[in-house]
Parts: structure tokens; sequence; C-alpha cells
DNA sequence: CTATATTTGCAACAACATTGCATTTAGCTC
DNA sequence: GAGCTAAATGCAATGTTGTTGCAAATATAG
């Protein structure tokens, strides 16, 4: 059984030769977070709905997770052992490269302390970072 | 002549009736973020083409800016006069009520320290907060 | 191998956003 | 205030992104 295969089964999904495909397009760039439209370059020919759909499996069964880069545009990336977007109120820190539109992500980057109006309930941080990446300096 | 004019004057905006409009709207709720959708229904009939290049316009003359919400969904927001979104390297937080759907801009809330991996150069930092405000708590 | 529920791929559709162009209008100069 | 010019407006056409319904194909369990 390939790696991909055995990921699909961990996380419960069928194992299809679409969705290998979507996996192994994730581990071309691993810890960094895709956008649909880069997905579907790096896909090649495929069927848009399918891709949809099968991101929302994926995300429904906790093998990706959304994220948003700052910039507005939603992403996607895998979730790996050390992922804590699936456990609650964990804040996940994201780099954005506007060179080569990269997000990575950064677990277990820092901390911040913010003075909130009396009354406000957090219930999750999203903290966005902009800038070029070692990769483009 | 008007607040609102004077507003558009500062911005070297063109003081159009349509873009009174707009402006109008922001200062509905201010200190808040609008996402485009909100502006539309707010505005009452108009061309949607229109509301796109003024947006366009404020924002490249500086009298709103863009904000994300953690969400994925992308909002604008007047600059005021303390607003540092147009100097650099400034973090700027908001916080986004999940009930209302309120995008409220938390100027000077707070501090963040966070460690990079060697040679990210950053240049902007979006915070995003997402919970109940006081409001609907 | 067979049964069954899931997945896939196509068509149609809906929401959101952009471009080009002709017309109108704001703000400047005289 | 009248005329000029560049900017703004509104409409048509088009593009991009995402959704829904349905029939055919297929992965997994028994």
């Amino acid at each position: 059984m390939s790696e991909t295969e055995a990921i699909l089964k961990r996380y419960k999904l069928r194992n299809t030769p679409f969705r290998q495909r979507v996996v192994e397009v994730f581990n071309i760039k691993p810890h960094s977070a895709l956008s649909t439209s880069q997905i579907e370059s790096l896909l090649g020919a495929h069927d848009r709905i399918t891709l949809y759909r099968t991101l929302k499996s994926f995300e429904d069964k906790g093998l990706i997770h959304q994220v948003t880069d700052g910039k507005g545009e939603s992403k996607f990336a895998l979730c790996h052992d050390q992922c804590e977007v699936h456990r609650a109120n964990k804040e996940h820190a994201h780099f954005h490269c506007e060179h080569c539109d990269t997000t990575y992500c950064l677990e277990d980057a820092g901390s911040l302390e913010i003075q909130l109006p009396d009354q406000y309930q957090v219930k999750s941080i999203n903290l966005a970072l902009t800038g070029v990446c070692a990769d483009c300096q």
C-alpha cells in the first residue's frame, strides 16, 4: 500500500485515483497552504466540481483544514500530527510570502497578548503575517 | 459643505452623489468593517459595477482599507485619523462577532511576539479574533 | 462475486467580479 | 457663468468561482 493510500485510509476516506492525485498535490509543498486555484493548476486536467467535493470531504474527515492568509484568499493545508486546528481554541499563525504566493504554517511560533474591550468573548484567533520568505530573499 | 463632502475632498476624491451615499453607509456603523454585500444592502438601489470601482478608488486614495476577518470574507473599513494601515509594518487587530457578523477594528489593542524562521522578512501583520461581541452577549 | 452506499462527471445554474465603451458630470480655466 | 477636459457613471458582455441535481461508475463490506 502506498503512503498516499495509507493516508486516505487513516482518515476513513475512500481510496480513489482522484483523491490520490489531490493528496499528492498537497505533498508537493509540505507545510504550506494552497488556494483552490493553486490546487487546480497543480492537478492538471480534472473536474472542478469533484475537486470542490473532495476538498469538502477531506476537511470533514480532518485531513486538511482551511486557512486565511490575511489577504482575503482562503487556502487549504494538510493537517499534520502536531496540527492543533482540530482541537479547540488554539491560535495558529501563518506566513504569506507576497513574492511566491506561498502560505506557510507556523505551528508553535510565538505568543501574543491582547487587550479587548470588556465582555468580548474570544473563541478563536487567526494570525497572518505577510512578507517575503527565505526562499525569495 | 457637508461633512461627507469634506471627507471626499480631503482624500482628493471627486464629490459625486453616489460617492456621498457610499461614505454615508460607512458612517452608519463607525469603527466596524463592512463586506461588499453588507454595503450593497445598506446602499439601496445602485449599480454594482460603479460600487466596485468606487471602493477601488476609495482604497487607492486611502479613504478605506481592506480587512480580513479571519473567516475568509474580505471587508472594508474607513481609515480614521489614528489609522495605521497606510503606514508601514503596523499590526492591526480586528474582532469578528460570529453572532451579528460585525467586524470591529481594534486599533492599539495589544502586543505580540513571534518567533519566525530565519530570514523571513515581515511586512505586515493581520490579527483576527473571532467570538461574540459585547452587544450580543 | 454481489450488494450498497459513496464517488464521479456532466449539465444547468447562481453569485460575485471584471472589462470595454458610450454618455454624463465634476471641477478647472477663463 | 460658459466651455473644456479628465474622471465617473451605467449598461452590455464576459469571466471566475462555487453550488445543486442526477445518472453512471466504482470502492468497500459481506
